[in-house]
DNA sequence: AACCCTATACATTGCGCAATATATTGTATA
DNA sequence: TATACAATATATTGCGCAATGTATAGGGTT
């Protein structure tokens, strides 16, 4: 290929692209928090940890009071379900009084892999703050943006090239 | 469900499980961007603009090319591509030089749409600018918080609870 | 020319999540 | 009591991406 345009008018590592920069450090972190979970002995998924600590947490949980708890959505937490249950790490009963509900309880494996996320889970957050105290606390910061665009959406902070022009202003009266 | 453990071991949504603090936002963050994109009629999928842009600023680009340039796995160029061609945006052509390359460019409507994003991404940009004056820059902090934790990966960052741990020292020796 | 190694494209599969539809049970209200 | 509505669980489908395998073409080296 022939790179053509010096003078480039987006740069792709802009700011406008700065998702990737979310989606990138995720990646890795993810990726390193796994690691250290094998090296440890941790077998839960990493993305299931507070969901496992939550149904150690509390007596006759459903489906549903986890999505609660943890903000998740209702599907999210079936679907982590099966692979919990795989690893032996929870089981299931009915519940008596509802018959809607499957509660969840922790298996004595599940419960050996919750003390150790007690154990490990502390370390990962020292070492956070020990990352946050060199480039800046990302948590905190997060949760002021989120807090931000959730009163005050990206659409609302955008001055709009030019909305008046033709195609476009068909299609915003299109689309409400 | 009754709630049991008043003292909680572990803080769902401590420090430890900040990952879903970026998770949070990137989702709004996508939600809000895709809402603008549609009131100001861009029809790009918003996680292929930057593949746009790059297939309009270089001359006779492949999937591979696209991949270094943007930093994307060859596979995530590849399974982009065909969305972009239903949406009438790329078009593609055989490398005359060599059999394996398929070249892409855009098409009228695929230049239309890159204009547009020209007078878009700048706004977004600065709409980015001033939350990040309200917040902190995620974005820098970001880009060194991913520097940081590749030259030093959170392993290396844990003081590990026991390692000398039975169970935890067998599987260190295992998983090396 | 015959042989490797690499580059490129493509297909398949799996993961994690969201959206949607359906079925079933419980609850409230007419 | 009968009916409507809410809550819960389950299945299906789709999206975006990664991982893996396969096929084909190019470019070397002997």
């Amino acid at each position: 290929m022939n790179a053509s345009n010096t003078t480039d008018a987006l740069d792709i590592n802009g700011i406008a692209f700065f998702g990737r920069s979310l989606e990138k450090f995720q990646d890795l972190a993810l990726r390193q928090t796994e690691a250290v979970f094998e090296r440890v002995g941790v077998v839960v998924p990493s993305r299931s940890c507070s969901l496992l600590l939550a149904i150690r947490d509390h007596d006759r949980v459903s489906a549903s009071d986890l999505s609660q708890i943890l903000g998740y959505s209702h599907q999210r937490v079936l679907q982590k379900i099966p692979k919990l249950r795989k690893l032996g790490l929870i089981s299931t009963r009915q519940d008596d009084d509802d018959a809607r509900r499957r509660i969840f309880e922790l298996t004595q494996k599940g419960e050996a892999q919750a003390k150790l996320l007690e154990k490990v889970l502390p370390a990962f957050a020292e070492a956070y703050q020990g990352l946050f105290r060199e480039v800046g606390n990302i948590d905190r910061i997060l949760s002021d943006a989120l807090a931000a665009i959730s009163t005050h959406p990206l659409g609302e902070r955008i001055k709009l090239p030019d909305e008046s022009d033709e195609k476009s202003a068909k299609r915003a009266m299109n689309t409400r």
